[in-house]
RNA sequence: GGGCAAUUAGCUCAGCUGGUUAGAGCGCCACAUUGACAUUGUGGAGGUCACUGGUUCGAGUCCAGUAUUGCCCACCA
């Protein structure tokens, strides 16, 4: 017999075993003619801890999985890491400098710290796996992939020699956004803004008067620009130059005319840095001005600062005023100007934009082959790629409104910069050859406003190679890898698909990157993916980037579907911090404390795809319950089985004997038919939510409460299995653990684990089911109007109590249940007559064709049933006179559809019918 | 500045394409404990669905505007 309670602790990592060892996870043990349904699993960085964002992602994909792989489709979920270049790499020096390594780059050394953070990696690889399979999800563990593997490492390389030979990579001089703190680029998405108030300082230059709040990168400035429809700067023409007292002494400037002033904002005109600001530099582009670095890489100030050269620029900015101040150039100060500050997210440092040799991903180029609408294929750009998958529905975004927001993202997009100086991540697949390049003349010497703009591919003495290679195929001399590494989300990018190669295959370098996709069996079968299920805070930096990479890399989208899930908070809103452990809810202390069931549905229930939710502790206790409450219910079941000697596995599925069904065994059958249709299209639009909700209230309400207690009086083992059953399989989803333990004890003999066990179908309901399941709700609502008379006349609770019940229409069937309607009513006398008579000291319930009457023959407070009575007259009265006020409304009755109407007749007739028998009672 | 969303019971939220007297969980009140379950059962109280207009026979639901809150994007030198 069954524990009194459910213990999670004792089943979860039993169960999570004997699905792994069994292969229960793997496509393979999955009906081979099945359709394939694959989930590529967004790779948890393999830096540390499972959070709620994980487990959230976690829940929902197990569910999604799960549902598939019982619908007979060759499921397939592939875990893996990620490697996380930036979020890695600056951990773990933080982490050797907490053990008091000063500089741990310069110390180590790159060969050395790669292999300290490898080992690190390979540490949180595994706590991040023992964490995913606490939450029961039911991937392939034989299929783990991690971002920065050889094999696809291989896939990285491919692709960026193939985007290089197809002009869609280039390097070249652009401004990126540089991170001072961790001496690297980082991409657009990567940082964030920060309000700030500082003061903000107008100058006297020139004949001008501009602002500016950093103060310490105008020592270069040499042009004023202003609007050329601006009427106050009407007599200064464009070209024309000026000599002006400045910082470090005099400086001759330019007046350019540009449209990008805004001649509202402050003076109208303004000096500009392109060297430091991305606005700038374009400008500068447009003109052909000069441009000039004024901060090096270390964020201090280079020697065009004269005597400040060598200072931190937050030093410098107090020097500068001051002195510009003493030279009576200073005109005003305002103090707490606010404006926003960019911020790099993973380090925190300030970004300094700088004008840097990178590489870059040209978004705009129209190279590649892509479908049209009719026509064949036409050469489009990756931004038009990325738009079209979606435009045209290749690709579902759920919740819809997202597309929105992916649209303006891809309208706004810029190249995308790839080049990263860390040494955690995939190496750029480029190798130069100084003897070429001196060669032909070639220098990397940057010259003052001649920079290098153009796609490179001229550039002498680079060679691009998916293989590493130690000598250059034109000279035969020595050459050097590229330094740099590629963003994170380059190799991310690829997820999908590089996940399912073939690792065999890209070991050998003599296949091209078509041809081990061809050969790759599970590229083939499960490749595009079915669902992408992430939060929508990742829209940006991976979804649209997977789109990118893989309809340009294998002519396929990555997905068909994307789920974007919401952020957990807390119970107040707020956002859950690392750096305030009270909001903080760890997913695992939850598992030890309540099971990973209660915590999966206290996720699911209540939260819709793309916005927020919040989780606390009473919420995932409730689940718990409710999970205890399956328990118990199957708990009853086996014992009444055990009760009549029935072996519930010998109850072989599907045979059940219809004649000696009782009306709530139709009726349950009935209520389960609808739950499986219910269930199943729910979760076909991925409505997680609703279906949660769905079970619940079917196991608690309706199994539990009622179908469960009248089986008290005469229990049907077969049909109690049969229901508890296909409650199980629908359940198991969302708690996987408690259903399979429970399944254990009730499938047929030679069922498979429920895991792998088929979803159940609905047959097609007979009518008398459908009959029995509103003749049931009858008998549900007589008895529960017995209770309400009970409680409302405050009859003590275990008083047997004597009652009539008047109804012409239902006696029969009122009659069939009698027994029920005594037990769980706690009547003593129980009188059913078809015909209605008139009752004295009785306290009255007045249903839909039925009348039921509480006798109150030494019990009673005449008080107490007035007032009752007076309060439902008055409540039906109200109701009755809008009924009626609608039906007298000929528009109404013009133009309403007919079924409206008649059913709001039909209502009117009951409740008039139930305001006299209530006004009857009244009168006696 | 641009965009997106939310506003329903004390709290957390449902309410799909407009049509019963607006629902659930938690909390609250009253009662109940030999028999699946106190991680329980029975009954109850509690809401002018943010506001103002409009469309409609009919609006929590559709439209417009207002207010408040949250998020995303842009980045005014």
């Amino acid at each position: 017999m069954l524990d009194k309670a459910y213990d999670p602790k004792s089943c979860e990592d039993r169960i999570y075993k004997m699905w792994e060892d069994a292969g229960a996870f793997k496509p393979e043990s999955c009906n081979p003619k099945g359709e394939p349904f694959t989930i590529s699993m967004p790779p948890p960085n393999a830096t540390g801890q499972l959070h709620l964002g994980h487990a959230v992602m976690l829940a929902l994909e197990d569910i999604f999985i799960r549902f598939n792989r019982m619908c007979g489709k060759r499921a397939l979920w592939v875990p893996g890491t990620d490697h996380a270049a930036i979020a890695t790499e600056s951990v773990v020096i933080k982490k050797l400098k907490q053990e008091g390594m000063a500089d741990p780059r310069k110390q180590l050394g790159r060969e050395k710290l790669v292999t300290k953070i490898a080992e690190f990696v390979e540490q949180s690889k595994a706590t991040i796996r023992s964490q995913v399979r606490k939450m029961g999800s039911s991937c392939d563990w034989s299929r783990e992939r991690y971002t920065f593997e050889p094999s696809l490492n291989r896939c990285v390389n491919e692709v960026f020699c193939k985007m290089k030979n197809d002009g869609l990579i280039y390097r070249g001089h652009r401004i990126v956004n540089w991170d001072p703190k961790l001496q690297t680029t980082v991409s657009d998405d990567e940082i964030e803004y920060q309000e700030r108030r500082d003061p903000y300082y107008t100058f006297q230059y020139g004949p001008f008067q501009i602002s500016t709040a950093r103060p310490e990168t105008k020592f270069g400035d040499k042009y004023v620009v202003m609007h050329p429809d601006d009427k106050r700067y009407k007599k200064y023409k464009h070209g024309e130059t000026f000599e002006c007292e400045w910082i470090n002494g005099k400086v001759r400037a330019t007046v350019i005319k540009d449209p990008a002033s805004d001649p509202t904002f402050g003076t109208g005109v303004m000096t500009i840095t392109p060297w430091h600001d991305h606005i700038d530099f374009a400008l500068a582009e447009r003109h052909g001005l000069e441009k000039e670095q004024i901060i090096d890489f270390d964020g201090r100030l280079l020697p065009v600062a004269g005597e400040f050269a060598g200072l931190p620029i937050e030093k410098a900015r107090p020097m500068v005023v001051e002195k510009l101040k003493e030279k009576g150039l200073l005109v005003s100060v305002k103090e707490d100007y606010v404006h926003n500050v960019a911020v790099s997210q993973r380090g925190h440092g300030m970004i300094e934009p700088q004008i840097k040799l990178q590489w870059f991903i040209d978004v705009n180029k129209e190279v590649v082959p892509w479908k049209q609408d009719s026509a064949g294929l036409l050469p489009r750009s990756l931004k038009q790629i990325m738009h079209s998958v979606i435009h045209h529905g290749d690709i579902k975004i759920i919740p819809e409104r997202f597309n929105k927001t992916y649209f303006h993202w891809i309208d706004n997009l810029r190249d995308w910069c790839i080049s990263r100086q860390i040494w955690w991540g995939h190496r750029i697949p480029v190798f130069y050859c100084p003897k070429c390049a001196a060669d032909k003349g070639e220098s990397e010497k940057i010259e003052k406003g001649k920079l290098k703009m153009e796609n490179d591919g001229s550039t002498s003495g680079i060679i691009v190679s998916a293989k590493a290679i130690d000598t250059c195929p034109h000279c035969g001399g020595k050459v050097e890898q590229d330094q740099d590494t590629l963003d994170t989300w380059f190799s991310s990018a690829m997820w999908t698909w590089s996940t399912l190669v073939d690792s065999k295959l890209t070991g050998d370098p003599s296949l091209s990157l078509e041809e081990i996709l061809k050969r790759s069996p599970d590229f083939q079968s499960f490749h595009p993916t079915s669902v992408m299920e992430t939060g929508y805070d990742i829209l940006f930096f991976w979804v649209a980037r997977m789109i990118l990479m893989t309809t340009y890399a294998t002519g396929q989208i990555p997905f068909k579907t994307v789920y974007l899930h919401g952020l957990i908070r807390t119970r107040d809103g707020r956002k859950m911090s690392k750096s305030d452990p009270e909001t903080m809810i760890d997913p695992l202390d939850m598992i030890a404390k309540y099971g990973a069931d209660a915590l999966r549905l206290s996720m699911i229930v209540g939260q819709s795809p793309g916005n927020d939710s919040r989780l606390y502790e009473e919420k995932i206790a409730g689940y718990r319950n409710f999970i205890n409450k399956i328990w118990n219910a199957s708990r009853f079941v086996l014992m009444q089985c055990e009760q009549k000697g029935i072996d519930p596995r010998k109850i072989e599925n599907g045979t059940l004997k219809m004649e000696n069904l009782s009306i709530a065994d139709q009726a349950l059958l009935c209520g389960i038919d609808r739950l499986i249709v219910d269930v199943t299209k729910g979760l076909e639009e991925y409505r997680l939510s609703d279906v949660g909700d769905r079970l619940y209230s079917f196991v608690w309400d309706f199994f539990c409460d009622w179908y469960l207690e009248l089986s008290k009086g005469e229990a049907n083992c077969a049909v109690l299995i049969h229901g508890l059953r296909t409650i199980l399989q629908l359940l198991h989803p969302y708690c996987p653990y408690v259903t399979e333990e429970l399944w254990a004890q009730v499938a047929a003999d030679g069922s498979p684990s429920l895991i792998s066990a088929p979803w159940p179908k609905a047959g097609k309901t007979p009518k008398e089911f459908v009959q029995a399941f509103d003749q049931l709700q009858v008998v549900i609502d007589a008895i529960s109007s017995i209770r309400r008379l009970r409680a409302e006349q405050q009859v003590e609770a275990g008083k047997k109590i004597t009652v009539t019940i008047h109804s012409k229409k239902h006696a029969k069937l009122l009659e069939s249940q009698r027994s029920h309607i005594e037990r769980m009513g706690h009547v003593g006398t129980l009188v059913i007559d078809a015909k209605p008579a008139k009752h004295e000291k009785v306290a009255s319930a007045f249903l839909k064709d039925v009348e039921v009457h509480l006798s109150l023959e030494g019990l009673f407070d005449v008080g107490k049933l007035k007032a009752s009575l007076e309060k439902e007259q008055a409540e039906l009265s109200r109701y009755v006179q809008g009924l009626q006020g609608k039906l007298k409304n000929k528009s109404f009755v013009d133009r309403a559809p007919k079924e409206v109407v008649t059913a709001e007749k039909a209502k009117l007739a009951e409740a008039e019918a139930k305001l006299k028998k209530v006004e009857e009672t009244l009168l006696r």
